[in-house]
DNA sequence: GTAAAACCTCAAGTAAACTTGAGGTCAAGA
DNA sequence: TCTTGACCTCAAGTTTACTTGAGGTTTTAC
């Protein structure tokens, strides 16, 4: 009893995904997925390419970038297909990350709603721009939160 | 009694707000913020300046494209510089998408969750990818979410 | 068997948000 | 005064995540 394989094609998989045939190019060339090839060289790929493009748009919906889930893809033991249970890793490091960001952006908010009562946005007094309480003096000094690059 | 000004030079204002001094020139090219010059060509901000460049450091925060921040701050009337009733308005407006982020992030969650339960990511029963409980045929048609390019 | 649709590669283009560099001017302190 | 640090302009470079295009091959449908 052989196992039937059946596999995509690029085009396939772009409808499936909703992700564009040159995305996919583009995912393969810098080692995000890979597929095998037909006679005619045409790309073919095992159905768990799905998860992965899966996983790619989850993660930057997240903030992650390609780069990063490079990493964690080869993170993976042998770099191999992952399993059932590396996704259960990999949700459970994301939903951590996305539990963080969304932790962020409601201190960001509550901040938001001191400056809506008290109409300020004011150097001296916003908490929203003056995060650490720092209170303005002549001299300089940095009063924004600091920001990673986006 | 005349109103003494204090103005900020560049180099103030980069270390006062954190952001490079490259990055206000960029921010004045790109009609973001507005400086006066000194005899010498030099710029000289007014202090509201760090209004607005809080704001623009808030928003992006928030996800908020530099055109998009110009675009609010060319609606204020007459572009003035902003008052406190402004930004009343301007905060209480990305409160409301900064409230709905941190719901779609939340959903995002509690479907990793789902997934983290069933160990699932599969194709067919995945809350998370196949977000309006469509079921996977033969045929092809998006699964992903829909998502904006960032 | 043939035409159209789908696929291939590789190079170059795009957009946003900046940064870097060259070449030169201005200002403040010893 | 002189020197050093801060400033100036303008052009070009950088990064990420793709898209577009040219020129050619393969597959599929009639």
């Amino acid at each position: 009893m052989t196992k039937e394989k059946i596999l995509w094609s690029v085009g396939q998989v772009s409808e499936r995904t909703g992700v564009a045939v040159s995305t996919l190019h583009y995912y393969e060339k810098e080692g995000l997925i890979s597929s095998r090839r037909n006679a005619g060289n045409q790309r073919r790929y095992e159905p768990n390419v799905l998860r992965r493009i899966s996983v790619i748009k989850t993660a930057q919906t997240l903030g992650v970038s390609l780069r990063e889930i490079k990493n964690v893809f080869q993170a993976l033991p042998n770099n191999r297909t992952p399993t059932t249970s590396d996704w259960k890793k990999l949700s459970s490091n994301w939903r951590k990350s996305l539990q963080q960001r969304i932790e962020q952006l409601e201190r960001l908010r509550d901040q938001l709603d001191d400056c809506i009562g008290c109409g300020c946005l004011s150097i001296k007094k916003c908490n929203l721009r003056n995060p650490e309480d720092i209170v303005a003096k002549d001299g300089p000094g940095p009063v924004l939160l600091k920001q990673g690059k986006r």
